[in-house]
DNA sequence: GCCACCGGTGGC
DNA sequence: GCCACCGGTGGC
């Protein structure tokens, strides 16, 4: 398969009140929305913002009533006004799988989060973020705080909802959700997001690197980390991390889950006709939960449902006795974002 | 030996 | 289905 060079990724979108406290999510009714965009390889200048026809989707109202979203974004060198979508485009070459396309692939994959974005709670349009630090203090309190163009003029002094969105979905990134309200993480912390390639049992993985360069990655290990750095813990509470991940947009990026195991074996239900839903094998189900107010997308996310039996040679000898189910995608495109080389340089 | 990354489980 | 957690492993 070979999808089209430039166009590794997607966006991505739904709603944000799936996030742990329903409490939030149900007085938000209009749900807001968080994009990661990773950037991808490939091709494509992904311009900032071209409006083409391409999928003059991401633009404006992605979302009816989407507020605000946010995406990730790699502010690489500039983060000054100058936005740069997706500025590296490291041109690694797609190594077959992961971390296994040998010795020599520069840096493992890719590096991370290509852009921060988030959308206008007015316009709809979406404003990149100059750095990742600025994406998560306005991550921070999106809710009370929804995120307007005017807002944008702390770097960018001229404007308004009447420029042109940033950035569109257009295919050549991968898009995705972020939480929102997400604490920001204490002075000296960083909160890392990589996100995993296509296919695999997850989308990403949040660690924070504490002051010390120590790496943790769940609660629990934070929370020992604090005991046992008493230095560290100035004021530091365990309500300024979490490990929410955001939701690629693109359905299948993640590989199901098998059902589990059922203990047992139920028969005693025959299914009635009406249960078995004869049409429903027509519905992909994709779709599903991303309405984005628009024709759905021309989807890139069509040629992931690829059931080819190459489930990433990982481990292979990893597995139970269950199956391996894999629909591995043949990815065009392993990115990896990072966030970890952004420098901070807002403020 | 370390660690980044991936897989998978258990609980809800 | 999602989330939290963490074991294992390959690569360095």
């Amino acid at each position: 398969m070979q999808p089209h060079p430039g166009e590794a990724a997607i966006k991505v979108e739904k709603e944000a009140n799936d996030f742990t406290g329903s409490s939030l999510a149900s007085k938000l009714d209009n749900s807001l929305q968080e994009h990661i965009d990773v950037s991808s390889s490939t091709s494509s200048s992904s311009s900032s913002e071209d409006s083409s026809s391409e999928t003059q989707d991401g633009d404006d109202h992605t979302n009816g009533d989407a507020s605000k979203q946010l995406v990730l974004y790699n502010p690489s060198a500039n983060g000054k006004g100058e936005i740069v979508p997706v500025p590296e485009r490291v041109q690694f070459k797609r190594p077959p799988f992961g971390r296994y396309s040998g010795p020599n692939m520069q840096s493992r994959v890719l590096p991370s989060v290509g852009a921060f974005t988030v959308q206008c709670a007015n316009c709809f349009k979406w404003r990149l973020i100059p750095t990742k630090e600025k994406y998560e203090e306005i991550r921070e309190r999106v809710l009370e705080n929804p995120f307007i163009c005017e807002k944008a003029r702390e770097w960018r002094p001229d404007i308004s909802c009447d420029d042109p969105t940033d950035i569109s979905q257009d295919g050549s990134r991968l898009w995705a959700i972020d939480k929102p309200n997400i604490a920001q993480p204490p002075p000296g912390w960083q909160r890392l997001l990589r996100i995993r390639g296509e296919g695999s049992t997850k989308f990403a993985d949040v660690y924070y690197e504490a002051p010390s360069g120590k790496r943790l990655r769940s609660m629990v290990e934070i929370q020992k980390y604090l005991m046992e750095h008493p230095e560290y813990t100035n004021g530091v509470t365990l309500s300024q991390f979490s490990f929410q991940i955001p939701k690629p947009l693109q359905e299948n990026y993640v590989r199901k889950r098998p059902p589990r195991e059922k203990p047992s074996h139920d028969t005693s239900k025959p299914l009635e006709p009406s249960e078995v839903n004869p049409l429903a094998w027509a519905g992909p189900d994709n779709i599903t939960d991303l309405q984005l107010g628009r024709p759905a997308l021309p989807p890139p996310a069509l040629e992931a449902p690829i059931y080819d039996h190459v489930p990433r040679p990982a481990k292979q000898a990893r597995r139970t006795s269950k199956q391996m189910y894999s629909n591995a995608i043949s990815i065009e495109h392993k990115f990896k974002a990072d966030e970890s080389s952004q420098s901070r340089n807002s403020t």
